[in-house]
DNA sequence: TTTCTAAGGTAAAACGTTTTACCAAATAAC
DNA sequence: GTTATTTGGTAAAACGTTTTACCTTAGAAA
């Protein structure tokens, strides 16, 4: 169908290894008059180097795996448009794999892309992956010898380079914002309790109120699982439990618009009755009903960093193993206030 | 590095054509213990077909090229994951392509899908793309005989399958339940005007009015290009020319967002002051800061369909050219009341 | 004249599969 | 006891490249 190096040859009269050569300006030493009938014959056959070829004797496929839980979440969104950006920089493509949450679909994918031949691997994992799943899934990235970065998974997976966010610093700052203002009585969702990220969190926020000598409601930390209705019921929870609680301080921005949405069909003005704080600044949150006040980080700019991260590991696999954290910063915007 | 079909062959002593046979359960009469010896001693060895030697000669690669415009538009976020999840049931895998709305990025990803040899495009385009551009691009797809499927954009690409929402009939939608509310005076922030698209929303919005026998106030009608900014600008040049309008028609949600922002900062209370209705139906429109009436069409199943149709036409190249539109329907929120 | 070097190429193997013939041995049919 | 047929398997070509090692010719040096 296509034309090929050997159909250029064969229009040229020259062998295959003069039009490679040439093709690829491995120079040696072919005379340009030769060189240019080669380009000629390439253009007016409307020539595509067959990379699927290529990538047979190279072993360079040009392409990197990203597995994600859910492009259609803010987050992962932005996310995989810096890793989209940041591949075509280096001339490598994507192949986008969305695993649903499902530990099933996210090794159905791994093995997709060890046999596609992709040169590394950008992995971000549901947090039901754990335990003997994970393990499993740590074995079959080192058996395929598999380069790869984690993405806020720093934990367990001890042969990945990984890239995180600051945790405690991001809930440090939430809460010192919130104590500032003057709550005392407030109320956490987190992620799943065994995330490790979940800890540091905790432990950041826990931080703030000591810090003050404050004491932090234990009682009032319920949780999460990241999606927005848990922001619901976990809001319902909490205020069950406490109907005093002055502020709520979400895990991430998703659950902080369930919480939203349960205070308001309930009735709680925010931020009048009721501060919210979330995490991630994902894009929507300065439009949400009520400007969310939250823990920000570039995604974007993480998603670019996963690559170059990966590119470098790609290049050199005897790198020792790499974590990268980036810093967060707290955006004040009009769901917070004092109580 | 990894096993391939012959190791296995070598460590059972049999041929490679043996192995393929087994492995790809291309019964022929291999007999049962030779079976289960390749099979056990594939396993043993972790093997994993290479697809990109499969592909050489099989002339298939499972793969799907898909084109948008940018990733991080809930849009195209909610679309790709319908296309990502359908592709996955067929056993195909997609690789991502983030043009950012640029030209020259569209022509250069085509390219390299090309030369991945995809077996089919899905393809969503800026409305920079058109004219000359359009033809470049169209003329590339023949040439290279691609199999795709255009999202949004049906016109001028004559030899490609395409699937729309159906714009007028969503448009007239919006344009009944304004006037049913009573409003007379609405502004239209539309799409690109050479955009077929436009055309039509534009038209079935005007037929609700003259359907009535109601004035359509065509100098309230002003161009956008489906980002946010555009939707603010529009709002801001509408009042200007008008001030006494009483609801503006978004073509799509962001752009409503846009407007709705802008009415906030001019302290236009919505929908007490100016409904807002807007088309896509994203998912944050529920719970934008004025939850949002828009034209709503299953977005993720649109991604779906699109996967199907670009399944069969790889099935049969031969099939005539076909061109679905999806029905819309309106969502009513809290954006729009009686003025 | 002979020998060396440089210039300009090319042949062939390799990458990991699939697939099309074909072959040998064993069994069945006559 | 031949001849057919079935059973179980294999050799080799092909896919479109890259790359290594080698070849030929012309001119320069000796």
């Amino acid at each position: 169908m296509s034309a090929t190096i050997k159909d250029i040859a064969a229009r040229t009269g020259l062998s295959i290894t003069t039009v490679s050569l040439v093709l690829n300006n491995k120079e040696s030493r072919i005379s340009n008059k030769t060189k240019q009938r080669i380009l000629a014959a390439a253009r007016q056959l409307n020539y595509i180097p067959n990379q699927t070829a290529i990538s047979l004797v190279t072993k360079e496929t040009k392409t990197l795996g990203l597995i994600v839980t859910d492009i259609s979440n803010p987050f992962f969104a932005q996310l995989s448009k810096g890793i989209s950006a940041q591949a075509a920089g280096y001339g490598f493509d994507i192949i986008l794999c969305d695993t649903e949450d499902s530990y099933e679909l996210t090794m159905r994918y791994l093995r997709v892309l060890a046999s596609k031949n992709v040169e590394g691997i950008i992995l971000t994992m549901s947090d039901e992956i754990r335990d003997e799943k994970l393990t499993v899934l740590a074995e079959f990235l080192e058996r395929h010898t598999l380069p790869n970065i984690v993405i806020e998974r720093s934990d367990q997976l001890v042969l990945s380079d990984c890239l995180n966010v600051n945790h405690e610093r991001g809930s440090y700052l939430a809460a010192s914002h919130l104590i500032g203002l003057g709550h005392r009585r407030v109320g956490c969702i987190t992620g799943p309790s065994h995330l490790d990220a979940t800890a540091y969190r905790l432990k950041g926020f826990q931080a703030a109120f000591a810090e003050q000598g404050l004491e932090f409601r234990q009682d009032l930390v319920v949780e999460g699982n990241y999606h927005m209705e848990s922001g619901y019921v976990g809001a319902e929870r909490i205020l069950k439990i406490e109907p005093n609680v002055t502020a709520i301080y979400d895990f991430n921005d998703l659950m902080a618009y369930g919480t939203c949405q349960y205070l308001k069909e309930r009735g709680i003005k925010v931020p009048e009755q009721m501060s919210v704080v979330g995490f991630d600044d994902i894009f929507f949150s300065k439009i949400h009903y009520v400007p969310l006040t939250s823990v920000a980080f570039p995604i974007r700019e993480m998603g670019e960093r996963a690559v170059q991260m990966l590119i470098e590991r790609i290049l050199n696999k005897e790198l020792p193993r790499r974590c990268d954290i980036l810093e967060p910063e707290l955006i004040v915007r009009e769901s917070t206030a004092a109580p």
